[in-house]
DNA sequence: CTTAAAATACGAAGAGCTTCGTACTAAATG
DNA sequence: CATTTAGTACGAAGCTCTTCGTATTTTAAG
């Protein structure tokens, strides 16, 4: 029996069980802060969302939401103290990639080009950034010179 | 009395009101089908979603969000027959680049290049559109050498 | 004219996300 | 021990989006 990690790691299934998770946007927010600052409580979480923004939310709304996100797997919880403390169970590239599949899908039915000219087209770049995409095309091109 | 256009012109709140709206996803795909056909009837539109998917969609359905559309003035209306066609009234480029920008600054926090990195990095591109890219970017170093 | 077919209008249900109030529990303070 | 404080759990309301059923109207066919 070739056991479970074999069958996901041969199909792959076990990453897109997981980073295929389309967050919310609340939850994205959450996770921002949970990549940034490392395992966090609730009222930290809460404290970092609301100097942040304009608007001001409860408690116990970033409660709730971090509840269900630990439900969903999105983060993990040691609860051995009182308060309990919440990690991000997901990796950052890995949510923002499968986050950036599905609107190049949605909004540019999936053409990588059109959605770079926009970008680059309507966005300050520096010209550090600049080199270092056009240092990632050089090597594209060298490893598929086809 | 400097006038309307003038006004909307001068702070650009015309383009604004108009093209910040965020489309749905449901919404998103009648546009694109409108973009790439031309004007169309609720009928073409509904046969074009379900020709083109697995899950079907009910007729009443696209109905009511082309007319939802209508009154969010996406979509334009000749009810002159009664046989009512629509047409988009947004363009394809300014909604993209408005969706990209709420994209860019919720899974990015704005990080463009970082984008840029992902897109290029995970995804297919030929190398036609490699190059059309690394013009782009030597056009924009060129206009800002500072 | 009657009937059938095709279109629009409209209301409402269902699902998912966000928000918060309230209840309950544990810890710290006096 | 009583009281305040800080935390979790939970239910439910409000919102938006999607979906469809039904009613109504208009056109075409018999």
């Amino acid at each position: 029996m070739p056991g479970f990690l074999y069958y996901c790691v041969r199909n792959t299934s076990y990453i897109m069980m997981k980073e295929n998770i389309q967050p919310t946007q609340a939850e994205l927010e959450i996770l921002q802060i949970l990549w940034k600052k490392g395992p966090s409580t609730v009222r930290e979480v809460n404290e970092r969302l609301n100097d942040s923004q304009e608007k001001s939310i409860g408690y116990t709304t970033t409660l709730k939401i971090m509840q269900i996100m630990f439900e969903k797997n999105l983060l993990s919880r040691n609860d051995s103290q009182r308060t309990h403390v919440y990690a991000a169970e997901v990796r950052e590239g890995n949510i923002q990639s499968a986050l950036l599949d599905r609107f190049l899908q949605a909004a540019y039915k999936g053409s990588a080009s059109k959605l770079a000219l926009h970008l680059l087209g309507n966005h300050k770049t520096t010209p550090d950034e600049l080199a270092e995409i056009k240092a990632l095309i050089d090597q594209l091109e060298k490893n598929k010179p086809s």
